[in-house]
DNA sequence: CCAGCTATTCAGCGTTACTATGTAGTGGTA
DNA sequence: TACCACTACATAGTAACGCTGAATAGCTGG
């Protein structure tokens, strides 16, 4: 979708990412084949790779390696205790940010 | 308001300023504080005139030096065609992303 | 054996917001 | 005069994040 999608999803993808596992623990490559599906066509596997080892260092997820029929094996990511808490507070900064956002979007459109 | 909304303002800080232009030509120090004034506390003078600069020399703004009885000069920015359209096409962006986060954090509610 | 799908990793890059500091004009006041 | 506060703009250096592009590896079917 751009680069201006590009600059807006940084701070956000972490959070939809960690939503996303919130719901069930996922690994990488079924979390971008998710993400693809959600509309998020153009983002990388890359970027998601690299998201992935961030949040884990970060201590917001529990690794497990689980062996696949299809391939090598999976990295299962699970949502923690410390990645629940972080999620709230990313849904509150979101909704702070949003809320304005649609007020301005408003005034803009008289 | 922390670690989280500096990322998440990346990228949309520009279209907020833009934004706040679109309703009227403002000058840097007038906008800081109008951006304090809708909740960005602690948004720095620095960001913004460098997101002036950056905005001017993509083309989005004219700018007219306007003298100041409390200082030095102004320099008044005010949105041009090219800044609308950017601007337009900044609440598409937004407006897909925002339905998305929506939905997910939805989700993540049941 | 090779093509194609699954699955992960990593180095290098560009963009952005933050920190910290500096410059400059004006008015008030001690 | 000297000092301070407020107004107003500018900029060098830093950290964080997502993207690009490439590499590696396991498994299956023709």
């Amino acid at each position: 979708m751009g680069k201006q999608m590009t600059e807006m999803l940084k701070g956000t993808l972490e959070g939809i990412v960690l939503a996303i596992l919130s719901v069930r623990p996922a690994y990488g490559y079924e979390i971008t084949a998710r993400l693809r599906d959600q509309g998020f066509s153009d983002i990388a596997e890359g970027t998601v790779y690299a998201l992935l080892v961030r949040i884990e260092q970060k201590g917001f997820v529990d690794v497990e390696k689980v062996p696949s029929e299809k391939g090598p094996p999976r990295k299962v990511y699970s949502l923690n205790a410390a990645g629940r808490g972080f999620l709230e507070e990313f849904w509150t900064t979101w909704s702070f940010l949003a809320e304005r956002l649609e007020r301005l979007q408003v005034e803009g459109g008289k």
